[in-house]
DNA sequence: GTATCATTTTCCTGTTTGGCTAATTGATGA
DNA sequence: TCATCAATTAGCCAAACAGGAAAATGATAC
């Protein structure tokens, strides 16, 4: 039906939500993990992955405090694997992303413990610019 | 660029403007072709359909006093292919889609002379429902 | 039980967007 | 040259939306 695609269709059409498709590619991810990428407040991203989740594009996993998130493998949405497929074979020479990966590759060295804790200080100086969104979000949207 | 995908996708995120895909699936249509199938007004489809054109979605051609659309073989948006192959893919089955083709049936039989000045007056009576957007726009958005 | 803490929900604000009508554009044809 | 007419642009309004701060949840650990 075409309300199912639009409500996928909407889900990919903000980049903060691509970038939390792309950073999920190689695994799943807690939320404070992906708000130390993002560099957007908690709540943000909260919502973020509740729009990304409700269109059938992610799932949810509850470890002890820490909700992890990953690609969604099974589909209540038909067309949410067309989608993540698109996502994937998309975008891979962006420097946003790839920002945003760089970083991943930093979170990914704390445990999430300290990174909950700390956010991005938590990550070695120096290595993290302090304007948050990365280089996606200059100018008017 | 992140950007550039982002344009796509909003453009996509809209009913409306998959109607107007689908419709354009066939072939070529003008703009008071798709104003008749679609029942809203003319500036909004305009509107329409200059955003599937930023996209690269679109290519438009002028034929006197028309204005003819057709889905962009040529794209100066690298994922504007993608997308249209996705959008080719779905809502196949969907209700609003095939009602918008029967209507477009409909409309091929008039010269587009007459469409343009009667709008959906011109369409044999009794084929047409009343309701124009078909059963895409009930609800809040 | 109670305090802690990651996440979610609620509420607010400024911006974007889809729809309309009215005005403008630009090509046609008398 | 001027009237006509399809299409576009401008201007407006209400609904939707992304973002943040603060309150509410809900699981853990003492």
């Amino acid at each position: 039906m075409i309300e199912t695609f639009e409500t996928v269709s909407k889900a990919v059409a903000d980049p903060s939500r691509v970038r939390i498709l792309k950073l999920l590619e190689p695994g799943e991810l807690c939320v404070c993990q992906i708000t130390a990428v993002l560099g957007l407040a908690t709540a943000t991203i909260s919502k973020h992955l509740a729009a990304l989740k409700v269109a059938g594009l992610l799932q949810q996993r509850r470890d002890g405090k820490w909700v992890y998130y990953r690609l969604a493998d099974r589909a209540f949405n038909p067309y949410a694997p067309r989608f993540l497929a698109m996502v994937a074979a998309s975008l891979e020479d962006d420097p946003t992303i790839a920002e945003d990966r760089r970083l991943l590759s930093l979170v990914d060295q704390v445990p999430v413990q300290v990174l909950c804790d700390q956010g991005r200080a938590a990550l070695p100086a120096g290595l993290v610019s302090d304007t948050p969104g990365a280089s996606c979000c200059e100018g008017p949207r």
